[in-house]
DNA sequence: GAGAATGATTTAAT
DNA sequence: ATTAAATCATTCTC
């Protein structure tokens, strides 16, 4: 650093003087640094009272001044970052930098039981949100440590800027400049914080939501109530709205497990009959007591009203043409009222419950394993269940008389 | 550990 | 929206 000479005073005392104090002032700043703390102390209490402090102070200020040093900066104005928003975005729609929802783990974990959900998604559901709400409370305390600390540290430099600024000039934009470099620091350093929360819960996201990580065998509970339905109404495996729903209930699993469920079990089913026979046997086997039971029950319920015996599907073919449809029978005697709906779609079920039973006992010998009796069972020609188009159409013109109804059981 | 079984997802058709 | 069909990813069984 140099002083701008002060010409002028040359030979006077007055100005030995000066000369002297100012170059005795300069010694002092430039030794200043090789000194201890305390001495450095004492001397810059020295310096602050010198008299001839003030006169320096502006001289250095107008050096600064044409140096143009603190102008720079100036324009580092930050630009939004796009991968912080990016980052800002997906917390916020994540539930974990947004305003607190749904009060934490232990009010997720209640609002899961409470919704009657004894189901295990909503255990794994609830589970998701514990660890969630973990994260989300690990990103907010080291949110607010960062950003304690950023403060902290710029109320320091602020402080030592301050103070500096009695010796040495500093100018306001230049603190302020200081403290836009501190909080970008920071920030940086938040931004790692907002990522990796982001990593974790997108992981967590592949753990707990990504249902094909988490796939669970149902119970066999479970599955026994399904393919007991699935057997029973085989002729339309086709279950409604209503009885996926009651399903769903008894077996502690979604609905849409239930038609997830169907549908597996039908396209594998039909692949493979074979496969399947035994299985088939078993179930019709399984509720054929019952069933015979309950159609005796339903027949005789209905024996006032209808003076004919109903055509058995015993014709030993569950292709639909000629498979006599007890229910058809029924309901063309009764007419359409709503009990003779009901007891129909009972007997409906019970029916190709106990068709299983009768071709099973008719023996069969077809030597190519799955294609036996009731291997075509309610499959067409083109491979699928007859009337699959129209599940519930119960009273449908269009169907001949062979047609299969629906399963509104209940 | 290989292969079967099984629940879930994707795609395309309706 | 529902379904068939193909496929994926995990779990079960041997």
């Amino acid at each position: 650093m140099s002083l701008p000479p002060h010409g002028g005073h040359d030979g006077t005392d007055q100005g030995d003087g000066r000369k002297q104090d100012i170059g005795d002032i300069l010694h002092q700043i430039m030794t200043i640094t090789d000194q201890s703390l305390d001495e450095a102390q004492a001397k810059k209490h020295a310096l602050n009272c010198h008299r001839m402090k003030p006169a320096l102070f502006s001289v250095l200020c107008e050096i600064k001044e044409k140096t143009g040093l603190s102008i720079r900066g100036a324009q580092e104005e930050d630009p939004p970052d796009p991968q912080l928003m990016r980052l800002d975005n997906m917390l916020l729609a994540e539930g974990v930098s947004g305003p607190e929802k749904g009060g934490g783990s232990a009010a997720a974990a209640a609002a899961a039981a409470a919704s009657g959900g004894s189901s295990d998604n909503s255990i794994e559901h609830s589970d998701y949100r514990a660890k969630l709400t973990q994260i989300r409370q690990i990103y907010h305390t080291e949110l607010e440590k960062y950003e304690q600390a950023c403060n902290e540290f710029t109320t320091h430099v602020m402080n030592l800027l301050r103070e500096q600024s009695r010796t040495r000039p500093i100018s306001p934009k230049e603190i302020e400049r200081m403290v836009g470099i501190i909080h970008r620091k920071f920030s940086s350093i938040q931004m790692q914080l907002k990522q990796s929360t982001c990593e974790a819960v997108m992981i967590l996201r592949s753990r707990f939501l990504d249902a094909r990580r988490k796939r669970r065998n149902f119970s066999k509970q479970a599955t026994e109530i399904l393919n007991e339905y699935f057997y029973s109404h085989l002729s339309n495996p086709y279950p409604s709205e209503e009885a996926k729903e009651e399903l769903a209930k008894k077996c502690s699993i979604t609905v849409s497990q239930v038609s997830n469920w169907f549908g597996n079990k039908r396209i594998r089913y039909k692949k493979n009959i074979g496969k399947f026979q035994e299985e088939a046997n078993l179930y019709a086997a399984k509720t054929a007591v019952t069933a015979a039971h309950a159609v005796a029950a339903a027949v005789q319920n209905n024996q006032t009203n209808s003076p004919t015996t109903p055509n058995s599907g015993s014709s030993g073919s569950f292709n639909l043409p000629n498979s006599g449809d007890m229910f058809m029978n029924m309901q063309s005697l009764n007419g359409d009222t709503y009990q003779g709906s009901q007891v129909g779609a009972n007997v409906q079920s019970q029916v190709d419950t106990l068709r299983h039973v009768i071709n099973q006992t008719g023996g069969y010998n077809d030597g190519l394993g799955g294609n036996s009796l009731y291997s075509p069972h309610n499959l067409n020609a083109n491979g699928g269940w007859q009337d699959a188009a129209t599940p519930s159409s119960v009273t449908s013109p269009t169907e001949g008389p062979g047609s299969v109804h629906s399963d509104t059981s209940n």
